[in-house]
This record gives C-alpha cells, structure tokens and sequence, in this order.
DNA sequence: ACTTGACATGGAGTTAACTCAAAATGATAT
DNA sequence: ATATCATTTTGAGTTAACTCCATGTCAAGT
C-alpha cells in the first residue's frame, strides 16, 4: 500500500508518516524499484502503536528508543521489557491525573447544571 | 504568598506562572504598593486547576477561554458549563484512549517477561 | 551608603512535533 | 508523446508552551 492511502487509513499526513520512519519511530520501509515505500501488514502494526502511543502523550523519542531496541535483536529483551514497564508506569499515573480531574470536572459541570436553572452558582 | 513560594508549592516555575497571567490561563494576582505579586488563596484555586488541566493535556487557550468568561460573570453560566462539558468529553475520550493502551502495554510486559525467561519471544 | 537578592517587564530563544515548500523523478491518463 | 499527478528528498517554517535574558526597581541586611 502507497502513502497516500496509508496516510488515510490512519488519520495521519504523509508528511507525519515519512517524519516517523525518518527519526525511527517507524522501521524503514520497503520501497519498490522506483523508491517507493510499499507499506505491508507490519508496517501497519507499527504505525498502529506509534500512533496509539502517541495519543497516549507517549514521546517520539521514547517510541523510537524501543524500535531502535526492537532492531538490535534478541539480546535487548530485557531492555525492551524495561521500557514498556517505564512507559506502562507513565501511563498508569496519566491515567489517576486524568480521573481525579475528571471527577472535578463532573462535580463542577452538575453545579453549573444548577447554577443555569437557579441564577447562582454554589460551590461546596 | 509572593511568586518563588508559590511557584514551589505548586512545582512549576515563576516564568511559568508570569506566563500564565499574562495570556489568562489565571486571573490577575493582586499586587503590593511596588507592584510585586501578592496570591491568596482564591489564586491558588485558580493555579491549581489550571495545572491539572494542563496535566490532563487540555490546552491553555482552552483554560484561559473558560478563565474570560468566568470574569465576564453570571451571564456566562450556560457557556460555561457547555465549556465544561466538551472539556469532560475530550478528557473521557483521552481516559478510553489510554485504557486500550494500557491493555495493550500490559499483554506486551507478559510476552516481554516470558521472553527474558525463555529467550523466545511469541505474541499471539 | 552600599551590596545583595527577589521581583518586575518586554522580548527573544528553545523544544517537541509536526508541516510545508522546492525541485527532481517516476507513473498515469488522453 | 505530453501533460498531469504521486511520490521522493532536503531543508526550512510553524505552533504551542514554555523558558531565558537583559535591564530596571525596590527592600533588607551590614
């Protein structure tokens, strides 16, 4: 599959796409005689992740720290499963700063509800 | 409480919390005679809210949105809440988002582990 | 009185993560 | 065959969110 379409499939810009595999947050990509970069299925799962992680507020850099690890081989196991711990810490703790502002968030909106109807805004 | 405690008690910088007031992400702090910055405790409402919306990845123009119509006062209550509400969305959104990822993180330490212990990494 | 240090402002600089532009080449449609 | 279109690379430009710097004021300590 050309850029183009890949771009579409997953709601990136071609310029995104070149941009990941240029600093590694993507393997390289097979090209055709032309230099044409031919996405398969494997590219796709990486580009999944990358942009998944990415979503996750995850770094460019720590998503290419573990494909460059993901490239040297069997030897960097143990430090790619460091990594994904680090990175699954990181998204644990995102994800208690994003509940507890979500919990405000709810107690703030039902007051406003409130303060809509009555004319007065009450705060506990 | 003058600028270099607040900064501490909040973990941010002076920088940060000068900028802050001046695009309007807070409200304007009250000063001394000579100018100098005095945050009382009302202040300190308005930091702490906007470091934890800034935690959970909503922008500061955002903030400072909801921040002017705040000072516009009561008439503002039902733009308010429609502000609170779509924040509360965009932030239920990011949690899903970071659940799937999570899940997902969690399945690769698995397979991580075994294959240190093994030497063979298998996904399913 | 003099030095030191916190704070002030305005504006420039930085960083991450794209995003865009120019020029070249290959592929496609009429 | 020729015009148009997609893709390539390299390198510059942009945006958000700070962060730093130069210069100036004022209060406190010696």
């Amino acid at each position: 599959m050309k850029i183009r379409e890949v771009a579409l499939k997953f709601g990136i810009t071609q310029d995104t796409l070149r941009y990941y595999e240029r600093i590694g947050v993507i393997p390289p990509v097979n090209r055709n005689s032309a230099g044409i970069r031919n996405y398969n299925e494997e590219d796709f799962k990486w580009i999944e992740r990358a942009v998944c992680l990415r979503n996750a507020g995850v770094s460019v850099e720590k998503i290419a720290e573990f494909v460059r690890y993901y490239q040297e081989g069997d030897e960097t196991f143990e430090a790619r499963l460091q990594l994904l711990k680090s990175e699954l810490m990181y998204l644990n703790s995102q994800k208690e700063k994003l509940e507890k502002e979500i919990a405000h968030l709810k107690y703030k909106v039902s007051c406003y509800e409130n303060a809509v109807l009555t004319g007065k805004l009450i705060w506990k």
